[in-house]
DNA sequence: ACTACGGTTGAATCCTGAA
DNA sequence: GTTCAGGATTCAACCGTAG
């Protein structure tokens, strides 16, 4: 079952039936410009939010439509990883913060600071949801994708494996910043059913044609 | 200079004059114990929820005793990353948050959770401070410390190697909880001028035999 | 005129991985 | 080796407006 909606996720979600969703892994928009004047392949603007007024209420949502004992993952730079946090942390147990090791560094303060070479993932649970096979490290390391569809874009095979390593074979994946679609790739790679819901037209054509031809 | 004293460091730095520190290098007490507590009531009241009542006045004086135009540093667990992130923003720039990976991994959950490999280090400025040499990924790999004195104790080439990159020969190196005095260890080792505060009598003594004989 | 402030624009510059 | 491209960017200069 792949069901993917177009339209703003703080409106779709309510469609969605109460602790029908085994997994939320999902990248939300970090309220940051992408339109670089040095990056070659431009990607079409996306509405940046910095004030994140949202959060409160797309949190409540996400609590409402997850099940009992399941867990999930939020990608977040450390630059708002305090507002995800504490947001998060109304509701949802913290388990962890992930780090997504990259294999290259981005821009950045040049003279003043270190290079990003990472991005966060906060682990939560509601109740309690047990590993599937063995514990590993909490920094992952995975390739950058190349010629990306959507400015932050994500490896199939890292969202493959926190997929496997908290879902099972036949269970709901659900992201409501689907972007280009990665995640529901990944879902259908691993026989996992998936919801998706984007706001923008063009990612979301480009979401359904990957996911369809996976 | 190396100058050691004994106490409360929100008592004590009282003592030392207005942007006299050229940088801070620390590693605060978490309040583990009481955040353990916590956990078991969902909708947490934010008023008296942990010991980390004294992290505004204790921003203050930092902010009060560093020099303009400086960088530091603050260790920090990710449990807390979100309360040392917003207590430190009020008066410093949040530059970076550099992730330190341990080589070992250490308890924790070991059926539902990732194992902890890392602690995070909030890089800040006062003003803007310039690098020493090349910029360097904000992944930072240091072996731990074998039989240490103290549970949290850090690796010194790790303290040297950020006191390098971001202070000069001959400045002042700041550690208001000093523990076991590795960071005025690493900070004597680079002729860098110290001062170090720290309230336990055990740890006090331990750290001025070392820094002492270094 | 003279700052002061806010929003916009364009230049800078470095490491890593892939070719 | 050697070259080359690119990266959730930051900083500073530059206007336009307001006081």
């Amino acid at each position: 079952m792949i069901n993917l909606m177009l339209g703003d996720c703080l409106e779709r979600m309510k469609e969605i039936r109460d602790g029908s969703v085994d997994m939320i892994l999902t990248d939300p928009p970090y309220g940051m410009s992408f339109q670089s004047n040095h990056r070659k392949t431009k990607h079409s603007k996306i509405k940046g939010d910095s004030n994140l007024y949202w959060l409160d209420d797309w949190c409540s949502e996400l609590y409402r439509v997850s099940a009992d004992n399941t867990a999930h993952y939020v990608f977040c730079s450390f630059h708002h990883v305090d507002k995800f946090k504490q947001a998060l942390e109304r509701l949802f147990k913290i388990k962890n913060v992930l780090i997504w090791e990259k294999n290259n560094t981005s821009m950045g303060d040049l003279k003043g600071d270190f290079a990003p070479k990472y991005e966060m993932i906060i682990f939560i649970h509601k109740g309690r949801r047990l590993i599937n096979g063995k514990r590993d490290p909490n920094i992952l390391k995975f390739s950058k994708t190349k010629n990306e569809l959507h400015p932050t874009q994500k490896p199939v095979d890292l969202l493959q494996y926190l997929i496997g390593k908290f879902s099972d074979s036949g269970q709901l994946i659900f992201d409501p910043f689907m972007g280009s679609g990665t995640t529901g790739v990944a879902a259908k790679n691993l026989n996992r059913k998936f919801i998706g819901i984007e706001m923008d037209k063009g990612y979301f054509e480009i979401a359904k044609n990957r996911i369809e031809s996976a």
